[in-house]
DNA sequence: ATGGTTGCTTAGCAA
């Protein structure tokens, strides 16, 4: 089973250039962030003649989640079903072939102490409480999205550019922590123990070419199942060429 | 020394 996770940052906009790796990847499920788009404006058609479902939780102008799969998903939720009142759609679930996946958009959090980081930190926290609340570790669950967390200063080109910013401060790094303590394995982790491989590059000041990227785009599976994956890879291809969301998908396969 | 892009929505926000 070959599984991503791609933020294409805008589907309308990413269409195309979607339609066209689906068609040369192939991969089995496929979990989409930053839709950037109503429901309705989702482009049902092209994916389903692609020969995908598609679970959509959509939001205008930001946030939006999909889970895209060959075989079509059960028991879908939308969001984290707690008591927060929370508008911003950034988590959908689904049951595909035994799994239950759970793609997120984690929050970026803008800057250390302002609101949009207490509610980084707090909607981190509400995904610990939801995994223990709904699901087990003997379970086979896979995690991914766009976290917003690089977990570790190798997961950075220039970390010192990034200490304590958003993305790398410990506050976040601890919340990333306590969720794959719940049970997740990094399954990218165990095929590149040593960094220095990056899922995401600012449009800005050249970053891509300079190779100045971040590893903010997981695949976390919990032990009986991140034990069974053979392979996983950044498809830096995608972030090249015409119109490049700028992330590219994370891919990983389990036998 | 600063900001350097993209996308959505239309001047400003978010990333």
């Amino acid at each position: 089973m070959k599984v991503a996770t791609w933020n294409v940052n805008s589907i309308r906009a990413r269409e195309e250039r979607l339609l066209s790796w689906l068609d040369k990847e192939r991969p089995d499920v496929v979990c989409l962030q930053e839709l950037k788009a109503r429901d309705e404006d989702f482009p049902f058609e092209a994916i389903e003649a692609a020969g995908y479902h598609a679970q959509v939780y959509g939001q205008k102008t930001y946030n939006g989640v999909a889970i895209l799969s060959r075989l079509e998903a059960t028991n879908v939720a939308r969001g984290m079903a707690d008591d927060a009142d929370d508008p911003q759609a950034r988590l959908i679930q689904g049951d595909i072939a035994g799994v239950r996946f759970m793609n997120g958009y984690f929050p970026n959090g803008q800057e250390v102490g302002s609101e949009k980081y207490e509610y980084k930190l707090e909607w981190m926290a509400r995904l610990s409480a939801m995994l223990t609340r709904d699901v087990s570790p003997s379970e086979n669950v896979i995690l991914c999205g766009d976290f917003n967390v690089v977990p570790d200063d190798k997961d950075a080109a220039n970390p010192e550019k990034w200490r304590d910013s958003v993305l790398c401060h410990s506050e976040a790094r601890e919340g990333l922590e306590r969720i794959r303590a719940w049970g997740f394995e990094d399954v990218f982790r165990k095929h590149h123990p040593d960094g220095g491989v990056y899922s995401w590059w600012d449009y800005r000041m050249l970053a891509f070419p300079k190779g100045d990227g971040l590893r903010i785009d997981h695949i976390f599976a919990t032990k009986s199942l991140a034990g069974r994956c053979t392979a996983a890879r950044v498809d830096r291809d995608e972030r090249k060429g015409k119109k490049p969301s700028d992330h590219a998908p994370v891919i990983a396969e389990f036998d």
